[in-house]
RNA sequence: GGACGCUUAGCUCAGUUGGGAGAGCAUCGCCCUUACAAGGCGAGGGUCACUGGUUCAAGUCCAGUAGCGUCCA
């Protein structure tokens, strides 16, 4: 083995060897367990998000393989309409065309090329991350048979009512041309500002100033309002305002959506441009102006002088008349939200266009019960709350999108625009009875991804076959996922799961938090503070990662800062920390909490670790290769140290599947951590060595401290398996054939760990502790007296107990080699023994003579310290123990535990105070 | 405006039904001891944001204040 752990030589080849022999499969036997992968755009390269979740997946995934359940991970990608026809459009119009030039079915055909090219980049990323999800059912949202069920779904639900056609206000994105969801949009508050205009009333007895950020959309008001209560304006309710430049009339309503504080209180109102206008103006039954064209410049319902503008020139156009007309009264600077398209950046517009509805309302009340019954458990349960208020307030959900890309919406129309709905034209026709000379014409429009999203969970099983993985694995156990999807995504699986299944897509739902910098910033490309698993799995050179991170960048001082920033933070790159490392980091920082700092030290501190157990393995195998670990039977005589590790071993594997359970992954990482670290290398390696290295030992000694060292580490390596495959797999099929196992193949394939009752051994772990004491009692004076680690020492044991004699017996050797004594001399009762430096354990006192080694005014400080500690400590317990209320009202057994610390420190601070007497009269 | 969350060591974070403040990294000493210097041994470091309440006992429960953050309107 080399002398430090290099995960590059390994990963890749153990990868594919799973892969190829199919470990990934459901074994088809025992207790089913799915977990679905939130499928990611087939455009998407691996982030942190991703690197997160998997990690997580994994982890479950191969736990319970190991565990012996029927275990499934199913993998896919989506077709992620506007993203995809984003990057197959811009690389056409790099080369000049649009696809407008090619028509609807050459471009589809263009986006299935490119899919075919490039759309494995993500799932490739995956596998670096070492993921064992079934790769043989791996499946794209615009397979034929999961567009066969999103018709099936569309064609039932519009057949039963719920879904229809509307005209609507929906968030037009005038670059692409398309309506999308409300969350799609995102709101962040912006520099803009504040116009007050005049509007006279039409009966020129006066005027109203309103307040509006977009004065362009006068063009299109139909009334002005006011709130009811509001004293200033009351009197003016039913006249009428001369609206300047078009010179229209429109009313004055009263309505309490106005707030009387804000701006003058007066707002115009444009229903066909504003959501809350809207709402305002079907309550008022106001005309609707559309006054924008589908690229948000200003249309023909607009008088002459504005139409064709731009809605920021038409803007600039606007103010300047006002202003000449004397209308414009100030412009105040105003923070305001700023809607803009997740994917385009460009300023959604509020527009009106006939869309498809889903009506959520009766899907939504059943996905609601399966929550509050605890049939679907949010992990940390604080989430259900989240659920519960988007759920209650859902509002129909527009699902077509004016994009190419896409599954087609599966509805014709004649040329009365009658709506017909089938699978294809001839199953429309023969299911209306149309007649052939009917015309019908199919919509142009696609159905949002999220809509095929939706049925992930039951469309991936075969749905709308009955198939037997429908039956096993709906529901499936649990989804991993971020709470910035809880909408967008797991409502609506609840909600079409339930529907078409009568079952519910999964029994939990872990959401972990979001991955920030190690400042708490999002990270994000314009920041560029991003940070891709990949270059942490492999590393990249400074320039590189500059390169990388400044690519395509519009501005070039930004690009400047972010060179600079990451020049300063990465001044030699990042180093290739390996899966393992990233994984286990991963790993220990997912806490409840909801954001999660990515702190590079971490990986390097895990990467360490990786490198430690590397080590640890190596010795293992250096003292047992080739040599008697029993694994062909004798006897084996299992020492103290032995014994102790199992006993520790079982408490760790305990609290592992605990924390497990809990899907506390930080908790599980600490305490596999802690064991192999602080456990297993630093004392039992340590241990081990006295025994294998005495010629007093035995065979059956040397033995049974061989066979533990290599079923311990084998052990350990099953039980972080799920968390660090490589590394323990790479180690594994060194260990493997030291031990009695049948099957070799790799430790994918290995039962999980059991408890095992009769390896715990309370008594063995108190001597071990107990032997632990007595060494860094001595190790401690040597440190502060400055004592060479190398200088055999003779130590005294004063007040020993029969319970310490016995344990000094049964660890004479131990004790001797690694505190480095070359005597240890009882001393008898009431023998006070020379000046020494002690340690105290429990009753007993570890002396080490001072003569020649030991400088008085040093050990003195080293008491004083020690003294002081104590004496703060008695005097908290007995203030306690004074208290009378406490005393009477405190349970017993906080009492009796207050009274034995008091007992100790009592203890304590005697002896300390005799040794520094002793030390004193010097 | 509504909802939710966070504030513990220099940094990143644990702290399970209330009962002697923890880890990793960083810092400071001493060590190239035949698994590991990506290491070993040891040390220092905290008014648990603030105020009040409940309790024999509060980092933990309750109320309020401040700061930060997220989502929804």
């Amino acid at each position: 083995m080399d002398k430090t752990f290099n995960p590059q030589n390994i990963e890749q080849s153990r990868y594919q060897q799973w892969e190829e022999q199919g470990y990934f499969k459901a074994s088809g036997e025992g207790e089913p367990y799915c977990i679905l992968l939130p499928p990611p755009n087939v455009t998407g390269s691996l982030h942190m998000g991703h690197g997160f979740q998997q990690t997580i997946m994994d982890i479950l995934t191969r736990y319970h393989r190991m565990k012996g359940d029927n275990t499934l991970w199913q993998v896919g990608t989506d077709h992620a309409g506007i993203a995809t026809q984003m990057v197959v459009e811009r690389q056409l119009n790099a080369a000049g065309q649009t696809r407008h030039d090619l028509g609807r079915d050459k471009f589809i055909e263009k986006v299935w090329d490119w899919k075919a090219h490039s759309g494995g980049t993500i799932t490739s990323q995956m596998r670096r991350l070492g993921t064992s999800a079934d790769w043989e059912r791996e499946v794209f949202t615009m397979d034929d048979n999961l567009s066969a069920a999103v018709q099936e779904v569309f064609i039932q639900l519009y057949d039963e009512g719920l879904i229809y056609r509307g005209q609507r206000l929906v968030n037009w994105d005038p670059v692409l041309h398309t309506a999308v969801s409300d969350l799609e949009v995102l709101n962040e508050e912006e520099d803009g500002h504040m116009w007050h205009m005049r509007y006279p009333l039409a009966d020129g007895s006066g005027e109203l100033v309103v307040a509006t950020t977009r004065p362009e959309t006068m063009l299109g008001d139909t009334a002005v309002a006011i709130n009811p209560d509001d004293e200033r304006y009351q009197h003016l309710v039913g006249k009428q305002i001369k609206l300047p430049i078009t010179g229209r009339l429109i009313n004055i309503v009263a309505d309490d959506y106005v707030d009387a504080g804000f701006g003058t209180g007066c707002v115009k109102i444009t229903p066909a441009h504003d959501f809350n206008d809207y709402e305002l103006g079907k309550r008022h039954d106001l005309e609707m102006i559309n006054i924008f064209t589908p690229d948000a410049k200003i249309n023909d319902n607009a008088p002459e002088q504005y139409r064709g503008l731009d809605r920021y020139d038409a803007r600039k156009q606007i103010v300047a008349d006002l202003e000449e007309q004397g209308l414009l009264v100030k412009v105040e600077p105003h923070k305001l939200k700023v809607p803009r398209g997740d994917r385009s950046g460009a300023v959604i517009e509020p527009y009106l266009t006939n869309q498809w509805y889903v009506a959520v309302e009766s899907l939504a009340k059943p996905a609601i019960e399966a929550v509050e019954k605890g049939e679907i458990k949010f992990v940390p349960e604080n989430w259900n709350k989240t659920y519960y208020q988007w759920m209650y307030n859902i509002q129909d959900w527009c699902i077509s999108r004016q994009l190419w890309w896409g599954h087609r919406i599966p509805a014709w129309f004649d040329d009365a625009d009658n709506i017909y709905v089938g699978t294809d034209e001839a199953a429309v026709r023969a299911k209306y009875k149309l007649d052939d000379s009917l015309t019908l014409r199919q919509d142009e429009d696609v159905l949002d991804t999220w809509f095929s999203s939706a049925l992930w969970p039951f469309a991936t099983m075969g749905w709308p076959q009955k198939t037997p993985e429908l039956e096993t694995f709906v529901p499936s156990s649990v989804l991993v996922t971020g709470f910035d999807i809880i909408f967008f995504w797991v409502a609506r699986m609840i909600m079409m799961t339930q529907k078409f299944t009568g079952k519910i897509p999964f029994k939990e739902i872990y959401i972990t938090g979001l991955i920030r910098d190690e400042q708490g910033n999002k990270m994000s490309k314009s920041k560029g503070n991003v940070l891709d698993p990949i270059d942490l799995i492999d590393g990249i050179d400074l320039e590189s990662l500059v390169e990388k991170r400044t690519a395509g960048m519009m501005q070039p001082k930004l690009a400047e800062k972010i060179a600079k920033r990451t020049r300063q933070q990465f001044p030699d790159g990042i180093a290739a920390y390996g899966t393992d490392a990233l994984r286990f980091t991963f790993t220990a920082m997912a806490s409840t909490s909801r954001d999660i700092n990515f702190d590079m030290g971490r990986v390097e501190g895990y990467r360490n670790f990786c490198n430690k157990l590397w080590n640890a393995s190596r010795f293992v195998l250096m003292n047992t290769e080739e040599q008697d670990t029993g694994k062909n039977g004798g006897e084996l005589e299992l020492s103290l140290a032995d014994r102790w590790i199992w006993a520790r071993f079982q408490q760790t594997l305990i609290a592992f599947e605990a924390a497990l359970k809990d899907y506390r992954f930080d908790l599980a990482a600490q305490a596999v951590y802690e064991f192999t670290w602080n456990q297993f290398c630093d004392w039992y390696l340590e241990l081990s060595k006295p025994v294998l290295n005495s010629d007093a030992s035995t065979d059956a000694q040397k033995r049974g401290t061989r066979h533990t060292l290599v079923n311990v580490l084998e052990s350990l390596l099953r039980l972080m398996h799920p968390v660090m495959p490589f590394i323990t797999e790479e180690i594994w099929q060194r260990v493997a054939p030291l031990c009695s196992l049948d099957d070799t193949r790799s430790i994918m394939l290995q039962p999980y760990p059991q408890v095992d009752a009769g390896l715990q051994d309370e008594q063995v772990v108190a001597d071990i502790e107990w032997l632990k004491q007595v060494i860094v009692g001595v190790r401690n004076i040597r440190g502060e007296m400055d004592i060479a680690p190398s200088k055999p020492l003779s130590v005294l044991l004063k007040n020993a107990s029969s319970e310490d004699k016995r344990r000094l017996q049964a660890t004479d050797l131990l004790l001797t080699k690694m505190a480095r004594l070359e005597q240890v001399t009882i001393l008898a009762d009431g023998e006070k023994g020379p000046a020494s430096a002690t340690a105290i354990v429990g009753e007993m006192e570890v002396m080490i003579p001072m003569a020649g080694l030991i400088d008085k005014e040093a050990e003195l400080a080293r008491i004083n310290k020690a003294l002081e500690k104590v004496k703060a400590d008695f005097a908290r317990t007995e203030a306690k123990l004074s208290n009378e209320t406490f005393v009477s009202k405190a349970p017993e057994a906080v009492i009796a535990k207050e009274r034995a610390k008091l007992d100790e420190f009592s203890t304590q601070m005697q002896k300390l105070n005799e040794q520094k007497e002793t030390i004193e009269n010097l």
